[in-house]
DNA sequence: ACGCCTGTGTTCGATACCGCACATTGACCG
DNA sequence: CGGTCAATGTGCGGTATCGAACACAGGCGT
């Protein structure tokens, strides 16, 4: 399973939403690492060493119980950074951040970011606005978790997940989306059915593709469509130096 | 029912946290204001025009969905300030900001506040930790809507809330606190019923009084302790001209 | 080609919570 | 002092999810 050509810095969005003076200073710091699907950046309470931007992969933040119960409070792509606590000034979180689907980041040590978070620059705002964003989505998960079912909170993953992706197909197996909605393994089976049914979805051990997305954003909550305004509006991101556009 | 005498800014711990340079700039500056039960600071997607530092109230943080139904997302006392996304970069959040216990609070008018914080001095670094502080509490609640019952996240509840009052007595009727949980109303009652039958609380039309901190604490799930660990980590707060200390 | 293991499908009873309907009770107000 | 209404208690059937057990299947290695 050879990892394709690995992505340039600017796939991140934060990172190539930075002006090009502060691109400069940081780009010959940051450091081009390959997550594998599974690799724990970092474990609760942690002293987090290093911020990642991903580019191609996608990193979920876990909640873990006492009791080896867990949920998904939030997914990081390549819109935004692992690691806020590092600049809010805790340098812990009592959360565990998984890679949930195996790609390249690109990781800065923690000094290093806060050098230039501390010029109080584009950095700043930037990563501030991110934030924003993340409390926006973790609080969704929270409303989300008590008053939707498991087959809405499906959709939502499904979404949420292919966003911050090139294709439609996702590798993950209903064991792993089961861990990150908090939910059995067979809730998902039965959920993932009733949508493979209806044609939105196909999959096959550990392959989920999506084949109708607009389908699927119609049996989902609003949960998706209110976080996805809120990182619009927050970080209404536009390539700096793009290619010829491609439709999203 | 008269308010009592309301109290002075160093009430509040963010405010009273700052160095008195600070205080000096930005005291004269706060507008007390009495926060009567059910008032709406903010509403979702509204503008954010002030920034609150409750001194004795308290304020929630409600998830209103678009069914009517609601879940709280976090409660702010005299720890925190109401109004983040001011500082974030947002101006707005879609979440709603309900008095939850009457009492008093300091307001900062958005740009006055904003002036202080770009000086990127102690009140940013404050507002800062606190924001990843509330993170946290939002990942937990995230958490606990998901795995724990009524009658863990309603231990949870009285036990913040109390955290945040002078005595053990709240002035809530099990309706409000059914919105709070996002559960029904039922719900609560039964909750509240075994509660009561354990001689940890007691109750009547609209007052609860904690009997039984420890006992609360031990009925409860970990979240809450979590969160407080938190809090205390980030935010380990000292008075700074405290009168002769009283145990908390 | 075979076996094994991971991933998926299916069933069953148990349970926690929901939605609704209605009874009861205490506080406040005229 | 009695009326009224908000707050609480209670019972009922319905449903989503849980927990556990087991059957099936497809890919991969030997």
């Amino acid at each position: 399973m050879g990892m394709p050509n690995a992505p340039r810095p600017e796939r991140n969005h934060l990172l190539d939403a930075l002006p090009d003076e502060v691109k400069q200073r940081l780009f010959p710091k940051l450091e081009r690492v390959p997550l594998p699907l599974g690799k724990v950046l970092y474990e609760s309470g942690d002293a987090m060493r290093y911020a990642y931007f991903p580019t191609d992969s996608i990193v979920s933040l876990l909640y873990v119980l006492e009791d080896g119960a867990s949920a998904e409070i939030s997914v990081v792509g390549n819109e935004g950074i692992v690691g806020v606590a590092l600049f809010m000034g805790g340098a812990s979180t009592p959360s565990r951040a998984v890679v949930q689907s195996a790609g390249w980041a690109y990781r800065l040590a923690g000094p290093v970011l806060m050098e230039e978070f501390n010029r109080h620059g584009d950095l700043l705002l930037l990563l501030l606005r991110y934030t924003q964003a993340l409390l926006t989505q973790m609080a969704q998960t929270a409303v989300c978790n008590r008053h939707h079912s498991i087959d809405q909170q499906l959709c939502r993953w499904l979404l949420l997940s292919i966003d911050r992706l090139d294709g439609p197909v996702l590798q993950m197996t209903q064991e792993l989306i089961a861990n990150m909605l908090g939910v059995r393994r067979e809730g998902v089976t039965e959920a993932a059915g009733k949508l493979q049914k209806q044609g939105l979805i196909e999959y096959s051990r550990g392959h989920i593709t999506v084949l109708d997305r607009p389908g699927l954003e119609a049996r989902c909550c609003e949960c998706y469509a209110v976080v996805k305004h809120e990182y619009d509006r927050l970080l209404h991101y536009v390539p700096s130096s793009a290619p010829p556009k491609f439709a999203r």
